[in-house]
DNA sequence: TCGCCTGATAGTTGCC
DNA sequence: GGCAACTATCAGGCGA
């Protein structure tokens, strides 16, 4: 009986997975479909897809800076409340 | 004035990229939290996705024959108004 | 005196590398002839490349098939050398 | 009977491609040991990648420069046997 | 957790 | 010259 249960479960998540990546495919088409259309537009999808790119890159060169300004104001949160601390958290921003 | 209106029109389409691979990015988090949801039930994710690997397999096999299926007939077409023709097609389906 | 050996055998690996593309290159013209030839003779490259694509593919899902049944039979391995284990091995196969 | 003959026919030309296709995969797969074994010696295998494909265009231009002077060539040949055609020559070279 | 390896994605070449 | 097949690259997942 306990079979029957696990089977049950592994349809559902493996239809569940299924339906997933049926919307994920669905939404490279339609990107897809967005650079058809910038080529229809005029626009080069080549040189788009770099600048998509460099976005990207650069979005995740921020967040790590913010991850590593986070780790220096944790660091430092320590001690905010000493005089030295003050000044280097003065200094780090 | 023709530049700014070009420059607009990129910075759309490039948006609307951006929202859509945010979306995309978002469903493979979600795909990723079925099979750790899978993992944690007691399944083994390496063989959930050779399941699904494999159902995807396939649905392309029988897409696949049936797009052969529809090259022959298409094939075959030129010959649809003769008898000899239409015995071949007959024998071909 | 290391740094000459390094270079040189880099040398040596980047040679056999593009020997060996120059060899999968020829032999991508080869294909190509024949497609070539087959259809001088008057067959249809397009259905061709379908049928070949689609006999891979039946290769593939075989040996998909395959893969999965071992999995399985690794993952009732474990339960192999009890009664019960030998039932479910023995409905699994 | 000459459907069996054009069967046979593209049962060779179907043989013969997957013949070669299996020669073109197993070079493929020499080629990945290869960076494999360069990896091993300590290079990396994204550098030399890149450093194949520089010596490719490298190749490939000089091939078209090569291309480009037969083309000159061929047309001052038509020339060679006048004296303003050895003058032309003279400053090609 | 790190390296490897397979699967997804971008670029290139050949065909129509 | 556009489109589709194919190849090469890259990133995420798996195993040690």
């Amino acid at each position: 009986m306990s079979d029957n249960i696990s089977a049950e479960q592994l349809r559902l998540l493996i239809e569940r997975i299924e339906r997933l990546e049926a919307e994920k495919q669905g939404i490279a088409d339609d990107i897809k479909d967005v650079y058809g259309e910038a080529k229809a537009t005029g626009f080069d999808a080549k040189i788009m897809r770099q600048i998509v790119r460099e976005r990207k890159m650069e979005k995740h060169h921020r967040d790590e800076q913010e991850a590593l300004l986070d780790t220096y104001r944790a660091a430092l949160g320590m001690l905010s409340d000493t005089p030295l601390g003050q000044y280097a958290l003065s200094r780090a921003a």
